[in-house]
DNA sequence: GATGACAGGTTTCATGATGGAACCAGTTGG
DNA sequence: CCAACTGGTTCCATCATGAAACCTGTCATC
């Protein structure tokens, strides 16, 4: 049977992983962060074969995380830009990529890391916090039905 | 082809997505962060059937996200419970949770939202934040290589 | 200490998703 | 006008997913 739709779940953590919880819709969404905007780009740096490809692209933007735009060079072509639910998923990322950078063994030889664009310096670990400023961790937090 | 490993890539978020990209990882993370350790308490709130919850709660062993450990009840079952690295996905499940909640539709009539334990109160959204403390959004980052 | 139910799987099989390769139409550059 | 490039589509083999049946060890009860 085909793998169940989580759409209609209560959780918004399920809902998110309906759409963007495949293998490839968050590399292209780093990818277009990073600013690529076009079909050969974005096969170019993820290896995926092209069908693939486009049938990603295509839920994508039917998603409304990335639309069809004219191309910036003047061409007929067109090309792939994040909306504002596309960079929204940015925090998404960054809390993949620093949970990568602290558990997982890069290649030896090449470690990445995201830095301050103005400064060149590091980044904080993202931190949860409450309204009135603590910072939460994993037990603090609860999930509860709101009007 | 099988789909290609990304385990080696040099983007720690390409590293994460192959360790907890799939569809019921992050999953089965949310359930245990809840609290739940047993395999049957996954399987009734996920809905997955028996041999991929298997495999999965496998993988998530061999990865060090789970580990097994003795029932709690004095019975002769083992439970799954998180590790420190599994613990440390809480980042991306309140990304994930955060950003489903504001641009993807609740099921009419219910809707989750996550709530600072002590007070009930609703948190603040995530921020990333520079060493110096500024606030950053997708275009002020950038990654580089280090040493 | 037999017995039936439950926990936690494994096996089998059908079906859907994935990926590689070949093919193709519209665009561009020369 | 022709060749190469962009952005796909189609076809096919293979892999992963999922439902259902089955199976083994544990627990609760008598």
């Amino acid at each position: 049977m085909r793998r169940k739709s989580l759409a209609g779940a209560v959780c918004p953590i399920a809902r998110s992983l309906d759409v963007i919880g495949d293998w490839w819709s968050l590399l292209i969404v780093r990818d277009a962060l990073r600013g690529m905007r076009r079909f050969s780009e974005f096969q170019k740096s993820l290896g995926v074969s092209k069908n693939i490809l486009t049938q990603r692209l295509r839920t994508l933007v039917a998603q409304g995380i990335l639309e069809l735009a004219p191309a910036t060079d003047g061409s007929a072509y067109r090309e792939y830009v994040l909306t504002a639910k596309g960079r929204d998923l940015f925090h998404v990322l960054v809390a993949l990529g620093q949970w990568g950078q602290e558990h997982l063994d890069p290649p030896a030889g090449s470690r990445l890391t995201m830095v301050d664009r103005a400064r060149g310096e590091p980044l904080r670990r993202l931190e949860l916090r409450a309204r009135d400023g603590r910072v939460l961790g994993p037990g603090d937090t609860i999930m509860t039905k709101i009007a």
